[in-house]
DNA sequence: CTTATATATCGATGATCGTCGATATATCGA
DNA sequence: TCGATATATCGACGATCATCGATATATAAG
C-alpha cells in the first residue's frame, strides 16, 4: 500500500454507485457476484455499472473471474484491510498515545 | 453515519492535497495546526488550501477552531473511526465468520 | 454456423472539480 | 485608527467524470 494506491481506492469508492457495489459484494462475501445480477440489484444500466465495476477492479478493491458467460465479482478482502490499516496508521506515528490499534480485519476468501 | 455521510468523507478524502492535509493533521494529533503551516508544509497555494480545509470541515473529517489571528485545524478523530467501522461494517453482516472485527480505534482528544 | 446471452468498449455530452489571481474579512500590534 | 498578518470568498478557466446509446466481443445453445 503507499500513497497513490489509498488515493486510486479513495477515488473509486467516492462515487455512490461504486460505493453501492462494493457494500453489496462485501455483505456477499466469498460467493461474489454476476456483473448483471449486480446491475439487477442496483438498478443500473448495464455499460454504466460495467465502467464503474472497471474502476474498481483497477483500483484493487474487488475481483474479476470468467465463469462461462458470467463474469463473477468479488470484494478483494485483503486489499480492503491494507487500504484501512494504511488510512489509520498515520494517527499513531506521532502520538501512540492516541490509538489503541491492533485491529485484527477480515480473513481472507 | 450513513451513506451520504460516508461518501461525503470518501469523496473528500480522493483528493491528493487533502489527502495529505488529512494524515498530517492525523500525525499531528490533538495538537492541530494553523491553516498557514499547513500551506506552508505541503507547498500549496494560501486560497487552493483554504478551499481543501472547507471541504475536509464539511465532510467532518477535520475541525477548526480560532486561536487569535490563526485557524487550528484538527484532525476529527471520532469522526474518522465511526467512518472506518462503517466502512466494514457490511463484510460481517452477510458472512460473519469472513472477519473478526472488534476494533478498537483512537481515543478522542 | 447461427442466434441468443452476458458483458465490455466507444463516443459524445453535460456536470462537477481543482486551481489560482484578485479581493474581502478578521485580528493583532503600534 | 492604520498597517500588517492570517485566512476566506469570488470568479473564471481547463480538466476530469458519470451517463448512456450504439456497437463490439465472448461464450453458450441449438
Amino acid at each position: 500500500m503507499n500513497d497513490d494506491k489509498a488515493l486510486n481506492m479513495l477515488s473509486a469508492l467516492s462515487q455512490k454507485t461504486r460505493f453501492q457495489v462494493f457494500r453489496l459484494l462485501m455483505a456477499n462475501g466469498c460467493d461474489g457476484m454476476a456483473a448483471g445480477k449486480i446491475a439487477e440489484n442496483l438498478a443500473v444500466p448495464q455499460n454504466t455499472l460495467s465502467s464503474h465495476l472497471t474502476i474498481l477492479t483497477n483500483a484493487g478493491l474487488i475481483t474479476m473471474e470468467r465463469q462461462g458467460r458470467h463474469l463473477i465479482y468479488k470484494a478483494a478482502i485483503g486489499e480492503t484491510r491494507d487500504f484501512i490499516e494504511f488510512l489509520v496508521s498515520d494517527c499513531c506515528q506521532g502520538n501512540p498515545e492516541i490509538c489503541e490499534l491492533p485491529f485484527h480485519l477480515m480473513k481472507s476468501c
